[in-house]
DNA sequence: TTTTGTTTGTGATATAAGCCACATACTCAC
DNA sequence: GTGAGTATGTGGCTTATATCACAAACAAAA
């Protein structure tokens, strides 16, 4: 008997804001994103329409989902890019950094602490994990590698936020267990599998190898998906 | 005026294989994936039950899903994990092998020209292409890198049928288009951005900053999402 | 002003995806 | 065999998501 979402609606309470389906939050990141190229070019607005060309959506699909969030817009005349931007960065946190932790320093965990693509968006790593204590005390990328069992106390000393789980498969399970048992309730996961966590934590996957299995499907049965 | 796609049903044809979402065909690779441990665990049946609980999600979606593919199981007893996992790699076109072009050779093409995940998985990164036309001729993880220029001729020569992008988002799109008018169909994009492609052709994105920054809303927003 | 042309915000509707529940079919123990 | 137990496959329903379409609001030109 699994427990159903308990989904009323509007209670006499004042700001219950409307349930946000998590589709529509997902898409915000790309509105912020595409926004930000729009204030690069010194665009000051920008219709729905012209979001949609870019984002290969409909206009109406991007005025539904900033709707659940407030009126952005002016009639007439569209959105002001700046107001817009930063508006969905304060909805999402993107005004403030966010510390991270890296699990795994193998091939992959080094990539990621050493991806330049993070610090920009204001996401920082501010520790790195290894399974094995023999890697502990080393240095890599700026960061000393610490033993798993240092996960709680760290994630409290630093302010960590968010896991980003880059160990093998096998041992993914554990290392996310142990994540939310010191409170993580974000997780990047890099490992192959499906992991399970309580209904709190938020995780997304990368994972390259499914993207490209389920293309393979299209290549094999081109009369597929039109 | 977009043109919508035509959905018409059960032609008088044959076997005019009911129309498959695409959300169904991206949860295979999951299925074949778990169906893989269990193979390694030398177990012989499961049920959508196991199967369920492993992927975190219903057993009625399970069978619905297959249900579009065929009839694999027992009733009273379930699926043979070895003809299931056999029967969807052969659906999804992962009997065989495919070749793969990585374009762009900074830090991150190099990471996925010497990412050890793909081979092992049917996935063989058969050719290299940079922008910077210095770079060509250079030998990386093996392959020589070759100027975008010569996109047609290798993807024919190599019969390559995965792209993938690696370039930096300002370039992306013009490699994309390049790649489409060599013949590709199937893109892997690990650019910051999203790309506009035809109809018939299929791009999965890799995006760990969007994963993130969807995330610190619910860090931002705790009572949100249950 | 007034008119013409835009573009938003949003109820209403349409489409898609997920889940339930049960008839059916198989297994196994006795 | 027969009965008890189990798990599939699927029609029908529920829930979620996307789209439509139009009143309201503003801009700009006349």
């Amino acid at each position: 008997m699994a427990s159903r979402r308990d989904n009323r609606r509007k209670t006499s309470q004042v700001a219950v804001t409307e349930e946000v389906p998590d589709v529509v939050v997902q898409r915000l990141p790309l509105y912020v994103r595409v926004l930000g190229r729009f204030e690069d070019n010194n665009i000051e607005v920008v219709s729905s329409e012209q979001l949609g060309v870019r984002l290969s959506m409909t206009p109406a699909q991007i005025r539904k989902d900033l709707s659940y969030f407030g009126r952005f817009g002016k009639q007439g005349r569209g959105y002001n890019v700046q107001h817009l931007a930063s508006a969905l960065r304060g909805i999402l946190g993107l005004d403030v950094s966010w510390n991270a932790a890296v699990l795994g320093m193998g091939r992959l965990g080094r990539a990621v602490v050493s991806y330049p693509g993070f610090e920009p968006e204001g996401f920082r790593v501010v520790a790195a994990f290894d399974i094995d204590d023999r890697l502990a005390g080393e240095e890599i990328g700026g960061l000393r590698v610490q033993s798993m069992r240092e996960i709680p106390a760290t994630v409290m000393s630093r302010n960590v936020k968010i896991g980003i789980v880059t160990v093998p498969a096998t041992e993914a399970q554990s290392v996310i267990d142990t994540l939310v048992a010191a409170g993580i309730r974000s997780i990047l996961n890099y490992a192959p599998f499906s992991p399970r966590v309580p209904d709190a934590v938020k995780v997304r996957s990368v994972d390259p190898v499914l993207a490209l299995q389920s293309m393979t499907y299209y290549l094999k049965n081109p009369s597929a998906g039109l």
